[in-house]
RNA sequence: GGGUCCAUAGCUCAGUCGGUUAGAGCGCGUCGUUGACAUCGACGAGGUCAGUGGUUCGAAUCCACUUGGACCCA
């Protein structure tokens, strides 16, 4: 018998849970026995779901620890309703973050860039980096108990999933979708490679307007035309005004200069023309001439545009179709030129004259001070913009033109987006969809090259001319292995994402027809963060379809993200973070777990602070100490035994039972829908509130006294049945108790254990409403004696006068049931004399108090305050009369007694008999007070 | 500029199909310790469901607008 398994161990538990004695031996003996194995020969009916493989530079964060627990709760619940769970982990190369953690390593320790150690030896640095720090995060993981297949882990570079990039890179290109060409990309100076759209942050950053003067030529032309009365194109608004009449444009009555706005000054050393709608009757007159670059001299047509916003700036925009996006399609309307001036490191090239080599931002400074002292700077505005930023250098992005591969996506978004709109894929909650859609239907084409060294290098080969330089003009052929001797390969790599979005399949063993892809593809939810919806999610939708004409998943159950306490996002510059492993050693993997998945409601983000994990911890320790109530009794090795049928239980228990049935009920209910917060707090309340609070603490025996076998037996099933509901969500600390419930065979183990059903456990609602009517009388004597300041312990009298029998049927029956179960009274409200009756008559000197339909005394001689004990009365009479009124005015109205469902008017009329009969009893019980 | 979400107890949040005397945890107040658990128990206070208007017999819930906040896209 495992260690981690005894047999013999004590059954009574210590006062506290301490999570460190129990976790550490749980989670390898799980993995030893094989509980996380999938095995896709098995018969059973498969549940897979897709670990996001983490990045191999990360490290475990909060984010990581929510995800990760709700998979392994779905996981969990899969593989105890007997499927064939499969949760395939995994690590993802993360191109760019990767290399940069390498490069920077490599210049803090030996003083070296990568170009120093050339591309090969560079990647090796790569691979014995992921060696020894890649696995970090997989060892974090396990703290927390997560239950994936690690012997199933896959790498989006190792040698089969390489092979699946590869193969996806050819079809792609045989079906025509893969393009290469010169277009204006994201480019990232510092990290020096091309970006997709969706890796650029737009930033609103405060900036300048810069108005800069545009000298005209060709004034004689103007001249001719007769519309020299114009002088200058004003600028807008009022302020402008007085400025233009002292260049005096209009008394030389010549043209001098046009206006133009920008908040990027050095992009005009590419400027190849400047363009004005064509009805913007202040250039109208203008259209066709044109201006003077200032600095550089040269030449630039004015060309009307209908895309120029004339109310923006002056209404007149330079035109530079190398380092703007919509400058760009100006340009291919227009045919213009293309002046790139821009290096790839960020530094001006020698188009820009005199400002070549400097910096893109040392330029703009520079230009604007050349501008200012040729008299050209008009004005500065304070301006906002939205500067596009690098989501992984933090560096201002600039669109530059460049040879780059593209993948068209519109007939890969197609299928896409038909199969959420048919339902093959779901989305829980339902509003991600039209996230989804909206993203989808404005598909862009993916750039998918990047200028890097770590990654899946482009399988594109190209031929040499006799200088041993690549040589273009013979075209290119793409292939996995080298066509041709002497053919070099493509020198970039793909994009990440290129390979992550094919995570759901080729980690199964895609392209090869496996058993593994039989069995588990498609998979049944997808657990990710909203952040990475069009990436990822989206991106392994289209390849899904594309490449196995399936969905990868029918569910994707999106989960919010994890902020700081006031809000915030959760960063290492904002030193806001909270570590889910500091958290664990706190608090214990379970209430880490508890607290997140509590917390964790459909669709919102969930501000976290330390101090949430109480609950959890609380909540462990809460079932820890319950064991001990039967635990205590019970001999070593004996297995007990139910002994009595339903109809043979006491009241408590029969109640405790359909509590139990309709918490399974619900709590299944629940997790259809993946609202694991709402099964989770259904299951600590049946386990806290029902199970502790009522039922233990009525079959308690009293001090000295020993528990009888049976009480035991029924005690330690409903437990385990509490816990094999909370298992999932809770597994070190209920997989230990389960344990010591009863000896258990050999790699026998809760995590493997049936997940409980609602039709194994006997109940009787109609004796559960009886216990709970007798609930509302403890709690209203507990009222009474502590509003009295009567001690809890202290014993007294009762007595209850139950519906009377003429309307309620059950009225004898309740009032059997309350003198029956006296004892119940005594143990939790201290009731040693207690009467019961359709006509009991309130003893005098005695405060009452309404439970449900009934009224309970407790008789207070000597104690009672009779003016206390009045105002009481009278504030609940209050009470009662509004809400009676409330009811008989909704009752008046014939509108709602014609319209309302009959149900819901027979539910009013019942509480209106029962407002008015305990408002007379309340009002009689204050006419006795004298 | 287009779109999405949020606003409910002091705090963090549930509230599913429109009918609930609007709930939980934490916090707060009173009381309680030889008792499974003080990481606990009992009791209690605490709400204009952001505002306005509308739909409806009936609105925290549906619609419109307003205010305040978060986010996505351009």
């Amino acid at each position: 018998m495992n260690d981690a398994a005894p047999s013999d161990a004590p059954r009574a538990t210590s006062a506290q849970y301490d999570p460190e004695a129990v976790e550490d031996r749980w989670y390898g003996f799980w993995e030893q026995e094989g509980f996380f194995a999938a095995d896709e020969q098995s018969e059973r009916e498969p549940f897979a779901v897709m670990m996001p493989p983490p990045n191999v530079t990360g490290r475990l964060h909060i984010g990581h620890a929510l995800q990760s627990t709700i998979q392994d709760v779905l996981t969990r619940i899969a593989r105890m309703k007997g499927r064939e769970a499969l949760w395939q982990p995994g690590l993802d190369h993360a191109g760019i973050a990767t290399q940069n953690v390498v490069e920077r390593k490599l210049e803090e320790q030996e003083g070296k860039t990568r170009h120093d150690l050339g591309r090969k030896s560079f990647v090796e640095r790569v691979y014995q980096w992921k060696e020894e720090y890649g696995d970090i995060i997989t060892g974090q993981m396990r703290r927390l108990g997560v239950s994936c297949d690690w012997s199933r882990r896959r790498f989006t570079m190792d040698e089969g999933f390489t092979r699946a990039v590869q193969e996806v890179f050819v079809r792609l290109h045989d079906e025509g979708l893969i393009y290469r060409g010169d277009y204006l990309v994201n480019w990232d100076p510092e990290n020096q490679t091309a970006l997709s759209d969706e890796e650029v942050d737009n930033e609103e950053r405060a900036g300048h307007l810069w108005h800069v003067r545009y000298p005209l030529e060709g004034q004689a032309e103007a001249a001719g035309s007769g519309v020299e009365t114009h002088g200058r194109a004003p600028p807008p608004g009022g302020a402008g005004e007085t400025d233009a009449g002292e260049t005096g444009a209009g008394e030389e009555a010549t043209l001098d200069y046009l206006t133009i706005a920008t908040t990027r000054p050095e992009t005009m050393l590419g400027d190849t023309a400047v363009a004005v709608h064509p009805e913007d009757e202040r250039y109208a007159h203008l259209i066709g001439r044109t201006v003077a670059l200032p600095l550089l001299g040269r030449e630039l047509p004015v060309v009307a545009d209908e895309h120029i916003d004339a109310a923006f700036g002056t209404g007149a925009l330079k035109v530079t179709p190398a380092h703007d996006e919509s400058d760009f399609e100006i340009g291919q309307r227009h045919d213009l030129e293309t002046v790139n001036v821009m290096n790839e490191d960020g530094t001006i090239n020698e188009n820009g004259g005199p400002y070549e080599g400097m910096d893109r931002f040392e330029a703009r400074a520079q230009i604007v001070d050349d501008l200012e002292a040729e008299g050209l700077l008009e004005s500065v505005e304070e301006h906002t913009a939205q500067v596009p930023v690098s989501s992984r250098s933090g560096a201002v992005v600039e669109p530059l033109i460049s040879r780059q591969w593209f993948v068209e996506m519109e007939p890969l978004a197609a299928p896409a987006i038909e199969a959420v709109e048919g339902g093959e894929i779901d989305f829980y909650p339902e509003r991600w969809a039209s996230e989804y859609f909206r993203w989808m239907e404005n598909i862009r084409d993916w750039c998918i090259s990047r200028q890097l060294w770590w990654g899946h290098r482009i399988p594109v080969w190209y031929y040499l001319d006799e200088d041993g330089n690549v040589d273009e003009s013979r075209g290119y052929e793409v292939a996995i292995e080298q066509p041709e001797a002497g053919m070099v390969q493509e020198t970039d790599v793909l994009d990440t994402w290129f390979s992550s979005w094919l995570w759901p399949f080729a980690t199964l063993g895609w392209p090869e027809e496996t058993d593994a892809l039989e069995k588990f593809y498609p998979t049944d939810v997808l657990v990710s963060g909203y952040d990475i919806l069009f990436f990822w999610i989206a991106r392994m939708a289209m390849a899904g379809k594309h490449f196995t004409g399936e969905a990868p998943f029918e569910d994707i159950f999106i989960t919010g993200m994890v902020k700081d306490e006031q809000g915030r996002w959760m960063s290492k510059s904002l030193g806001n973070g909270i570590d889910p492993l500091e958290m664990v050693d706190q608090y214990g993997a379970d209430a880490v777990r508890f607290s997140l998945t509590v917390l964790c409601a459909q669709g919102q983000d969930i501000k976290l602070a330390p101090s949430k994990f109480e609950m959890g911890r609380n909540f462990a320790n809460k079932i820890w100490n319950a064991f001990n109530v039967f635990g205590q009794f019970m001999e070593e090795g004996e297995t007990y035994q139910r002994q009595r049928s339903f109809g043979e239980l006491e009241l408590v228990e029969q109640w405790m039972l359909t509590r139990l049935r309709d918490t399974i009920v619900a709590v299944e209910d629940d997790l259809e829908r993946y609202r694991l917060n709402e099964a989770l707090q259904k299951i600590y309340h049946g386990f806290w509130s029902d199970y502790c609070d009522w039922y233990l603490e009525l079959i308690k025996p009293p001090y000295g006294e020993e528990m009888a076998a049976g009480n035991i037996a029924l005690a330690a099933w409903i437990y385990e049945r509490l816990l094999e509901l909370l298992h999932p969500f809770m597994p070190f600390v209920t997989e230990e108790l389960w344990h010591r419930l009863r000896p258990r065979a050999e790699g026998e183990a809760l995590i493997a254990a049936a997940w409980p059903r609602a039709d194994d456990v006997d109940a009787d609602p109609a004796r559960a409403e009886t216990f709970a009517a007798l609930q509302e009388m403890i709690a209203a004597v507990r009222s009474v004696k502590s509003d009295y300041g009567v001690g809890q312990g202290q014993e007294i009298a009762a007595s209850v006068r139950v519906a009377s029998a003429d309307r309620h049927a059950r009225a004898d029956g309740l009032a059997e049931a309350v003198r029956n179960h006296a004892g119940y009274f005594e143990k939790l409200a201290g009731v040693t004399a207690l009467a019961a009756g359709p006509g009991e008559e309130r003893p005098p000197a005695s405060a009452a108090k309404v439970a449900g339909e009934s009224e309970v005394f407790v008789p207070l001689e000597g104690m009672i305050d009779l003016e206390k004990e009045r105002e009481r009365l009278r504030s609940e009479i209050e009470n009662k009369r509004s809400f009676l009124d409330g009811i008989k005015r909704k009752l008046r109205n014939e509108q709602f007694i014609t319209k309302a469902p009959d149900e819901v008017v027979e539910r009013e009329r019942q509480k209106r008999r029962d407002a008015t009969d305990e408002l007379e009893r309340l009002r009689a019980n204050l006419d006795d007070l004298g």
